[in-house]
DNA sequence: GGTAGACCTGGACGC
DNA sequence: GCGTCCAGGTCTACC
């Protein structure tokens, strides 16, 4: 079956896709040639499909694998508004960029939306998994994962959907450390499934857009494995941009934007992007960077 | 509030 | 092939 949906313009899928890496981890799957970009999906029911994304005048269009009852097509249309932030505006930060010539070109090329996964406990576990590694780490750990307790495709038990809560609750840290080696990040990835699998932690009430950041930041910090960085990411993800995800990369583009390649810290990350207020973390996202130091 | 050291893994490197 | 070193954020203990 096939999804239309329509989105509040300007809009690309395309930049969607490229906003950041997450194309790259299952159960995405990406073709960076064509930005082709399938994914799996459980539905709450437990039916498992295919995603496959293609672009369209006005939106997003999406064919799904199988049919679907009227009530798994009305959560899956909610998952997608989410996902790609169909509905969000963006016309305050295009009006400040004006003028800036390193963010020339984000209206006309659409930028702003923050590719998510379908729920933040996705988007959590994804990025407590890009701390303290590399990339490719990331990839190995979160594919490891999926695979070890991922629900299948049944047409295609090789495609597997990202795991639910309760089924990394019921595995026991020992098993994720040495099956999915994830290492120290073992505990904190348990404790946290088996805090959202048993109602002690709601982590899709954070995408309240009545809740204050501060509040929203401060539940964000409290979650193991979550500390400054990740919590900048996960707000960055959920639309708000007052702070700056900073890792040794951001560390490293300031370095060579502003200070000659001297060494930076946190503190010279946050000055340079001060000025932007609450639009800071969106700026530092897709300013261009000066690629020649 | 600030800082040092430990955490875990994979990759790079030298032998 | 083996051993060593290093990079990558967060947590905890300590001052």
């Amino acid at each position: 079956m096939r999804i239309e949906l329509a989105a509040r313009q300007p809009f690309s899928l395309q930049q969607v896709i490229r906003s950041h890496g997450w194309p790259q981890l299952l159960p995405f799957h990406w073709e960076r040639e064509s930005d082709a970009l399938l994914r799996v999906e459980r539905l709450t029911t437990g039916t498992v499909v295919v995603l496959n994304f293609h672009p369209m005048e006005n939106g997003l269009a999406v064919e799904v694998s199988d049919e679907l009852t009227d009530a798994e097509r009305a959560e899956l249309e909610t998952t997608l508004d989410w996902m790609f932030g169909l509905d969000m505006d963006f016309g305050p930060f295009y009006e400040m960029a004006r003028g800036e010539p390193k963010l020339a070109g984000v209206e006309a090329n659409a930028r702003g939306r923050v590719l998510r996964s379908a729920t933040l406990w996705e988007d959590t576990i994804k990025t407590i998994l890009t701390t303290n590694t590399a990339w490719s780490g990331t990839i190995r750990m979160n594919a490891a994962l999926v695979a070890q307790f991922g629900d299948p495709l049944p047409a295609a038990p090789a495609m597997q959907a990202f795991p639910t809560p309760a089924s990394v609750a019921a595995s026991d840290p020992d098993t994720l450390r040495n099956t999915t080696k994830l290492g120290y990040r073992a505990p904190y990835v348990h404790e946290l499934a088996d805090a959202v699998a048993a109602g002690r932690l709601d982590l899709e009430r954070l995408k309240d857009p009545a809740m204050p950041t501060a509040e929203v930041r401060k539940r964000l910090l409290a979650i193991k494995g979550v500390g400054g960085y990740a919590a900048a990411n996960l707000l960055m993800i959920l639309g708000r941009y007052d702070f700056i995800p900073i890792d040794s990369w951001a560390m490293n583009q300031v370095s060579q934007e502003w200070y000659g390649g001297q060494p930076v810290g946190p503190k010279e990350v946050e000055a340079a992007f001060e000025r932007w207020e609450e639009w800071k973390g969106l700026v530092y996202w897709w300013w261009d960077w000066d690629q020649s130091g």
